[in-house]
DNA sequence: TCGTGATCATCC
DNA sequence: GGATGATCACGA
């Protein structure tokens, strides 16, 4: 699929898609539909790129570059209600004096994304859930304060060397998380006396009452 | 091993 | 029932 060459024009292939099962999307790229998500955890992100002509590879950047435009697909009930946190990025364990929440990847992936909700519960079958109307979102000053509040919080103490007393009850709407294969992949950080440990990677998540928020406040309008 | 895409499994 | 901490797959 070709990349989207302006805002606009993701936005109307995002509208195209909306009513669409998972099933009949990944049909159309004679892809494979998982029975579950327990061992294609990604599955529902990597299609929705692969449909969006989103740039696919693992460098911290946005999805599409040239946009300044972040993809993320968020699984809610029928409600509207987000049925899990969101994740953002990796956090920085090491060599973080002096980074600022301007230059932070939180800050660049969060500054504009496309919300594309995919309507199912857990126990709906992958293929049978059906993709939604899309959102182009940037926080609003109230949110991107909260955010930043968050995030200086958080790597304050990363800073401190409280890595590991981190939990994710930390932060009103964004928490930190582990975020690895498993319970073996360490990476280096800093202990309390500054001294080299490993500790398992964190991730930066976005909580489930946040995006709630946003999604309300946009399909409320 | 790291960063991408996230959800699972269990506890409270 | 919802959130936390743990985990799965893949490419580079």
């Amino acid at each position: 699929m070709s990349r989207p060459a302006s805002i606009p024009a993701l936005l109307l292939r995002a509208e195209q898609l909306a009513g669409l099962s998972l099933r009949e999307l990944a049909q159309s790229f004679d892809i494979p539909v998982p029975t579950d998500l327990r061992r294609d955890k990604g599955w529902v992100g990597q299609l929705l790129e692969l449909a969006l002509g989103a740039s696919a590879g693992s460098k911290p950047e946005q999805d599409f570059p040239e946009l300044g435009v972040e993809l993320k697909s968020i699984p809610i009930d029928g409600r509207g209600k987000p049925l899990e946190t969101t994740f953002v990025s990796v956090a920085p364990l090491t060599d973080i004096g002096g980074l600022r929440w301007e230059d932070s990847n939180v800050r660049n992936k969060l500054s504009r994304v496309l919300w594309i909700p995919v309507l199912g519960e857990r126990s709906l079958a992958p293929g049978d859930r059906i993709i939604g109307q899309p959102l182009l979102w940037s926080p609003s000053e109230q949110e991107e304060q909260l955010l930043r509040q968050d995030w200086e919080e958080i790597m304050e103490l990363i800073s401190l060397g409280e890595v590991q007393n981190i939990s994710a009850r930390h932060g009103q709407v964004l928490q930190l998380r582990p975020k690895a294969a498993n319970g073996r992949a360490l990476t280096e950080a800093v202990g309390r006396q500054g001294q080299p440990i490993m500790t398992l990677p964190r991730g930066f998540y976005l909580k489930t009452g946040f995006t709630a928020a946003l999604l309300a406040r946009h399909f409320m309008l």
